[in-house]
Parts: C-alpha cells; structure tokens; sequence
RNA sequence: GCCGAAGUAGCUCAGUCGGUAGAGCAACGCAUUCGUAAUGCGUGGGUCGGGUGUUCGAUUCACCUCUUCGGCACCA
C-alpha cells in the first residue's frame, strides 16, 4: 500500500506504484492534461517518474512557478532538436536555464548566421506542434560514454566523463534526439508554446578563454503567447531607458573613435555631473572626511612599491617622459597612503579620513567597453579612512549610515548587502581577520536590515561589503564597497605611535558609494528614464512667451530665477506655444513657464509639469518655493 | 582579447544585383504674433567609419583596420 500526502494535505492510497502522471489521472483528466511535471518529497521529477513509497506528491502545472523553469529547460532541448536536423555536424554541449529564458551551446566552427536562427526558430514551432512525447531512460556512466561518442557527440562525452563513475545518468529522448539531462522535462514537446530565439553569441567552452570558442544561441521561452509578449514589450522599455539613447535625445554627453571608452561631456550632462559631485562633497563635509586631490600618474617605482605593478599591470596605461617610466593611476589607495605618510601620525589623530573625486583610467578590454557603464576613465567617490583594528566596527557603522542615506537621496532604497570573508590566500595576522571580520559583521547586525553572507570571497587583503542596488526595471548594480586592508599600509610604510610610543601600521579602509560617477550617472538615466529628478536635472524650468510681447517679462524673470538658483532656460522664439510645449516636454523638463498678457499684468507665472499637470498660476516667490 | 552583427546628412533610417545617394525629423531663411504635445512655404547639408586591392569606374565586391552593438572572458 502505497500512502500519497497532496498539497491539501489529503492522502490516497495505492495497491501498487504508480507515476506521477497515472496520480494525476486518478484526481481528474483536466489535471492530468495540465501536468508538466511533479513534485515529490520536494524533488522536481518527470510526470513518468514511479512512486514507489510514501510521498508526499504535487502535480506541477502552469500555475506553479517551477512549470516555467521545465518549460525553459525542454525548449532548449527542443532547439538543440532543431539545430540536430538542420546542421548535423554541429555538435551538442550544454543547454542550461537562465533568468527568462535558457541557452544551448553548440560546437559549430563554421558558425550560425541570423537567417540560421530563423530557420531554426522555424523548425522548433514545425516540432513543437508534433505529438513527440519525451521519455527518459537511465545508463551507467560507461554506457553513456559510449553512447554519445558513437554518435560522434565529443562534447557530451566529455562531460560525462567528469561526471562521479558511480552516479546514474539519465538521458531524454524526443523523436529522433537524446540528449543527457538531469530533467525533469515537459512529457511532450506540444507544451512548449511561446518561445522565441534571441541572439546569438560565442562562449568558450567550459568557460576558459583558453578553449574552443563555441556558438551560442540564446533563447526565450513562457507560459504562452502574452507572456512571451510581455517579456518582448519589457526588453524594448529597457532599449527605450538605454542611457546612451537618452543621452542622445537630451544632449549630455558622447563618445568617439578617437578615445575609446572615454566620455566627452556636453553642458547637460556636466550639469548632472557636476550637481552629484557637489552633493557628494556636502557629505563628505558632514561625515568627517577631508577632500584630498592627488597625481592623475605616477612613477612606475611606486606602483612596484604598491604592488599594482604586480597583479594589475595589463590594466595600467604608461607613459614615458626624459626616461622615466610613469603610469596612469588605475585607483586612487597608493596616493592616499602618501598623504598620510607626509609627517608623523599619532594614534590621537585616528580615524583619519581621505576623499577625493579620483580621476582614475583603466585599460578595460576593448569588448568590455559598454556607453557609461563600463570606460576607461572615470572618477571614483573614493575614500580611504585610516584607523586602528577597534575603529573598524564604528567605521564601518558611520560609513553604512552615510551610503544609505546617500542612496535614499537618489531614490534607491532596495540595497542588497553581502559580506565577503576570508579567503583561502591571504595575508595579515589571523587575529587582526578576527577582529575585522567581527566589526563588519556587527555593524551589519546593529541595523535593521538583511545581508548575505560569503564566505571565503573577501580579498587578499581584508574582508569587505559590497553593496548593490536594484533599480526600477529590478535590475541589480552593485556600486558601493567597503573593503579593508592590512596589506597596502604595511607595503607603503604607513605608520602611527601608538599609546605605548610603539610605530604601528593602521588598518585601511577603501570606500565608496558610487563607485564610478560615470556609471552611476549611467544608472540614474535609466532607473529613471529621461525624467531626472528636478533637483539634478540640467534644465528646471523654461521660460516660454507666447508672443514677442512678453519677451521683456521673461527676460526679468530668467534674472530672478537665476540669481535664485534655478537652472532656467529661455525659449522666445517665434513658434505656437503648443509647439513650444511639445519640444520641452520630449526634453523632460521639470517646470513649463507660460507667460502671456495674463501674467504680465498679473506679475504671476503659469506652471505646467512635463507630465502635462496644470499646476496654475503662482507668484514667482512661491515656483522658487516649489522648485528648492 | 575572443565569437557574431553593424557603421550612409545633426538624429532615425531607406538605397545602389558596380555608373559618386534619398526620406522624415532637426537646422537655416521668409511669412505668421498665435494660451498648453507638431503653422505654412522655401533653402542648405553627406570623401556612404578609415586604408589597400580588383575594375574604365567602388558607397556597393575582396582584404586589412578602427569604432560601436550583443554575448563570452575580464572586473587584483
């Protein structure tokens, strides 16, 4: 007798074992149709899968989340399928589940053209739209071996081969293709409806840029047809939020040819810049840090000395000058030290800490270069705070406090929060991780908040945080970090007297929110679209008369809100003010000032937002109000 | 750096199976003086990313190169 528990918690009972989809068919036929795989003790398994002994067991449909991730993995075995009987010679490797979709790659030296990918997407629906059920049978590791490599199948072979001898394997065979898979897959490839195949792309094999680079396609699979409109509706609003498509439409800054990776800033876009810049120098007023400026380069000696020389060399840009070797600096940590190297510290003076917008340049790859998100120059908000091992718990809090409040002023408020511990190479005194890693963990605990703990993945040279926000589309960037060093004092002969008159070597801290202002400025663009906040964007208001009457008017009121502050245009020209309307409005600028006859005699302004809100007329003392 | 795709007017893009290019918007000029998302008419604008080759002739074909885009790898 065989006991089955269900998600209701009711129970049935069975003379003998039964699979899944026989206990489907025993609740209803409906059910049993709607099955893509089940459920038991918690193990995703096949709608085939026997149950031999007690369980409990849920049918998986479309209504549970796992129905997607089945759906995804037996589309990617459907494309391998298709791939199969158009190009024979190509061979198959893995095909896993990724974030909305999945992917396959193939080794096919010649490679596949986007008329391939058509073809295949082609093939797949004529397959999909088949009656094919998907079976599975298990063999031992040698069989498989075998198997594939009789079908010429190198790959496969090869990952089988790495697989533990004594493990089953399981392969799954749809018509005339098997492939091996840990499944669980849809029973029939008719219940994959709606994918659709995305790009293609190379991948190294087994990751390593060593090896073969293989043909990847990337593809996307859902529920049904909304579903899949729906993720091709969402990718195009990420296209429309793309930051370098905004900073087209709006002005604020380019790229060319002859500087790869490095931002020439247009007036629009330096407003930004610069409003961020300001804003993070008040902070830095108010957190105790004292701004610093250092060398854009730098001897290549002190870079030995800093060891950068060592393990970020093909990163670096050089220079040379009457025989001396310098190099561009790549971060700001070795110049800080120098600062406080210069004349003798005591541990009264303690924390001590440095900011400074660093101007820093790095050879990126050239395929690694992507609009603002990813240069070869940008300006850190890097901070270095020296201190003893007991300052770090309150550093670290004090720095905690100053990175949220930050975030929260940019309209982040989704912080995800890991911490990285000590890895397996490492330096500095096992007592000195102990006290570092106890600090970080308990600034962490004292707040109210969730973070991640990994360990070993901290740096050579000390534990850190990472910090990464989520903005509104849910995508993730990690920006700020908090990482400490026992390392680059030490090299660089940092020193303080402590209380006992003894030199010792302070702990560093290396710091920052933003981590890039250019990637930063990147991610505002598109967390907000082109809709800035009014008090970073470029142009606030614009000054619009309706006819050339008014012009004096306008010209009084673009002083008075200059002089106040605001950053007012002024748009005079000889066009309907609807026209004008239109224009600002694409532009995304905050506050529309209407000014006609009316305004004048009253000595008022009318106020439309760029969301087409009619705010009214107001006195100019009370838009300031407004704007501040 | 590796794989794939692309580069034509300020922007978005069309085009030429080899005979030196076109639209819309923008810009400029003229008219219009107008009340909340496009007034009308007219004008100018391109070494078709750069180089080499094939050819009577190359923006078009071939090769090289640069840059950009999508991935991979990288991001001590």
């Amino acid at each position: 007798m065989i006991n089955i528990t269900l998600p209701d918690h009711s129970q049935r009972q069975f003379d003998q074992p039964l699979t899944v989809h026989e206990l489907a068919a025993s609740i209803g036929t409906g059910l049993a149709k709607a099955a893509i795989a089940g459920r038991v003790n918690d193990k995703l398994v096949d709608t085939s899968f026997l149950i031999e002994k007690d369980a409990s067991v849920a049918i998986i449909t479309e209504k549970d989340p796992a129905a997607l991730e089945v759906i995804r993995h037996s589309t990617a075995h459907l494309l391998a399928q298709a791939v199969k009987q158009l190009f024979p010679s190509a061979q198959v490797t893995i095909g896993p589940v990724i974030e909305d979709g999945f992917y396959y790659d193939f080794s096919y030296p010649k490679g596949f053209t986007p008329d391939d990918l058509a073809a295949i997407e082609k093939r797949m629906y004529e397959l999909s739209a088949q009656d094919m059920p998907v079976t599975r049978k298990t063999l031992s590791r040698d069989q498989a071996v075998k198997f594939f490599r009789d079908l010429g199948e190198e790959y496969k072979a090869k990952i089988i081969e790495s697989i533990p001898a004594n493990e089953e394997l399981s392969l799954y065979t749809q018509g005339d293709f098997t492939d091996l898979c840990r499944g669980p897959h849809v029973p029939n490839v008719n219940k994959l409806k709606a994918f659709k195949l995305m790009k293609l792309a190379g991948a190294y094999w087994r990751g390593d840029s060593n090896n073969e680079m293989l043909q990847r396609v990337y593809g996307t699979a859902w529920l049904n047809k909304k579903d899949l409109d729906d993720y091709l509706f969402r990718l195009e609003e990420a296209e429309r939020r793309d930051h370098r498509k905004v900073a087209k439409k709006l002005d604020l800054f380019h790229f060319q040819e002859d500087a790869p990776g490095l931002v020439f800033w247009h007036p629009n876009g330096w407003a930004i810049y610069q409003r961020i810049e300001q804003y993070m120098r008040k902070q830095y007023q108010a957190y105790g840090y004292q701004e610093i400026n250092t060398p854009i380069m730098a001897d290549y000696s002190l870079w030995e000395r800093s060891g950068h020389a060592d393990k970020y060399a093909e990163n670096m840009f050089n220079t040379e000058s009457e025989n001396r070797h310098y190099a561009i600096k790549p971060m700001s940590c070795p110049c800080h030290v120098q600062v406080f190297n210069q004349g003798l510290r005591s541990y009264r003076d303690l924390p001590i800490r440095f900011a400074e917008f660093g101007c820093c340049h790095r050879n990126e790859f050239s395929g690694a270069l992507h609009g603002l998100m990813r240069v070869r120059g940008f300006t850190q908000d890097d901070g270095h705070i020296f201190c003893t091992p007991e300052q770090i718990q309150q550093e670290a809090s004090a720095f905690m406090d100053m990175l949220f409040a930050v975030y929260k002023d940019f309209g982040f408020t989704d912080v995800l929060v890991k911490l990285s511990t000590r890895p397996e190479q490492r330096v500095g005194a096992e007592a000195v991780w102990d006290i570092a890693e106890e600090g970080l963990r308990k600034a962490l605990d004292s707040r109210q908040m969730q973070w991640e703990l990994n360990p070993g993945d901290g740096a050579f040279y000390g534990p850190k945080i990472d910090f990464s926000l989520r903005d509104c589309l849910g995508r993730v960037w990690q920006c700020g970090t908090l990482q400490l060093d026992f390392n680059l004092p030490e090299r660089l002969g940092a020193e303080y007297v402590a209380e006992t008159s003894e030199r010792k070597t302070p702990v560093m801290l290396h710091r920052a929110i933003f981590g890039s202002l250019q990637r930063f400025i990147g991610i505002l663009l598109e967390n907000y679209a082109d809709g800035l906040p009014v008090w970073l964007a470029p142009i606030q208001a614009v000054i619009m008369n309706i006819t050339d009457k008014q012009a004096d008017y306008c010209q009084t009121l673009l002083a008075e809100l200059t002089k106040n502050g605001i950053r007012a245009k002024i748009d005079l020209r000889n066009e309907k003010i609807g026209f004008k309307i239109r224009e600002h409005t694409i532009q995304r600028v905050p506050y529309l000032l209407v000014i006609g006859d009316r305004e004048v005699e009253t000595n008022s302004i009318t106020v439309r937002t760029r969301e087409g809100k009619d705010l009214g007329s107001m006195s100019v003392e009370q838009f300031i109000k407004l704007t501040a």
